[in-house]
This record gives structure tokens, C-alpha cells and sequence, in this order.
DNA sequence: ATAATAGGTGACCATCTGGTCACCTGTCAA
DNA sequence: TTGACAGGTGACCAGATGGTCACCTATTAT
């Protein structure tokens, strides 16, 4: 009877949708970006981007600083590095990682 | 109009359920193992095992061979790395991952 | 002051998801 | 060869999730 809900659900929950990772995605380009400005990049109301910012901010994912009436968001990356060091150690990192970077160049020097 | 759901949302969805991310943990301590002996660790029927097991295996991040009538379950860490891969560059990789073992450390050591 | 701008809340609905069950197939041992 | 064991399918139901809207607050510029 192992205790199910770990305490990084709401950062699985968080990744789990593709608008989300989305906005990771535009946040890892550049971060300190407004409400206003992500909302502008999808096809969805307000309302829906706020929704998803919120929840990527409760998993400590973007973290948020006021400035004025504008709220800028930012990227934090600790909850991301927690979840590769859950199911991959010291040892198996070098393996996968000189392979992922391995098949990272081939396809690269193919494209 | 970006693309949503792009083609790691498998992973993401599949990692996203507390029970799986359970599963991922047993297969991480020792893989090799068979449906009957997960299910037996679970508070749950045989069939809920499987389903999730599925879903785990449609990600990627289980990989099984079959064994007479077995069918043997193993971890597969690549889908992990490519999401760590995707929000932190190198860069910022040793900034966060020694910040992290830091952080570990000092609670091993507090505990 | 006041209008425009940036952000925020709670309710609501269509759809997806987790878990169970009745029932079926393939493999091993006595 | 027949019973027990390991695995598998499709349908089904309760609860969670994504997205929208009507409506509200706070800051800035004229």
C-alpha cells in the first residue's frame, strides 16, 4: 500500500499538457514574458493560458515576479532536473546521455 | 498555431498518473519484473496494473520481452533524458544539477 | 477623472481518464 | 489431457480536466 499522490504530482500533472509544455517551450526561448504576450502565441482565450500558468506555477515550474500591473513569468528548471534524477543515476546518466547526444547529432548531420 | 500535443505527449501522460510513476520506481530498484508481481505490490486489480503498464510501454518508458508465458517488464530511461533535454541546456545543466545535489546532500545530512 | 490596459475569480459544460468486471487465450506441470 | 496459472480484450461508470464566459480589481496614460 505505497503512499500513491507523491509530492511531485502537480509537477507531472502540470507537464502532462501539451499548451503547458508549450509555454515552457516559449518561456525556455525567453523568459520574463507577460500574460498578454504568451496568450498572443495560442489560439485561446485569457482565460485558458491564465488557468495553465497557474498550474504550472503551483508545480514551482515558472515562477512569477510583479512588476507594475504586469506579471512577468519565468522558467524554473529544479523540478525538471528532480524528475531525471528520480529514475536515472550517476552511472546510467553518462550512458544515456552520450547516446541521446549521439542520435542527436546523426539526425542533424542528416536533416 | 503551434502544434500542440506533440510526439512526447505519451510520455507526459503517461507519467502524469501516480500509480505509474510507482510502477517507474519498482522498475528502477529492479526490472526484469513480471505483471503478477507488480500487481501483487499495488492496491489494485490485475487489470488496472495492466492498463497502466500499457500505457507505460506505448510511452516508451517500458520496454518488455516475453518469457514463456511471461511477459517481462523493463525501464527505459531515454524518454526521461530527452525531457530533461528539452528545458535544460548545458549550460544551465551544471548550474542546476549541482545546486540539486547540494540540496540533497544537506538533507541526507540534516536526516 | 476616466478610459484603456493587464490581470483575476467562480461557475459551468463537454470530454478524457482511472479502475472494475465478465469473459477469453496461451503456456506449464502433474 | 486437464487443471492451474500468466496474460489479455472490450464495455462500462464515476470522477477529474480543459476551455469558455460573465463579471471584477488594480495600474497606467491622457
Amino acid at each position: 500500500m505505497p503512499a500513491m499522490k507523491d509530492d511531485d504530482d502537480r509537477v507531472f500533472k502540470a507537464l502532462a499538457d501539451p499548451t503547458r509544455r508549450f509555454l515552457l517551450d516559449r518561456l525556455f526561448r525567453r523568459d520574463g514574458r507577460t500574460l498578454t504576450e504568451l496568450e498572443s502565441e495560442l489560439e485561446m482565450t485569457r482565460f485558458g493560458v491564465m488557468k495553465h500558468l497557474r498550474v504550472l506555477e503551483g508545480a514551482g515550474l515558472v515562477v512569477t515576479r510583479k512588476s507594475g500591473r504586469e506579471k512577468l513569468h519565468f522558467l524554473n528548471p529544479v523540478p525538471i532536473r528532480l524528475i531525471h534524477d528520480r529514475w536515472i543515476d550517476k552511472y546510467t546518466e553518462r550512458r544515456v546521455s552520450a547516446l541521446v547526444d549521439l542520435k542527436t547529432e546523426l539526425e542533424e548531420g542528416s536533416a
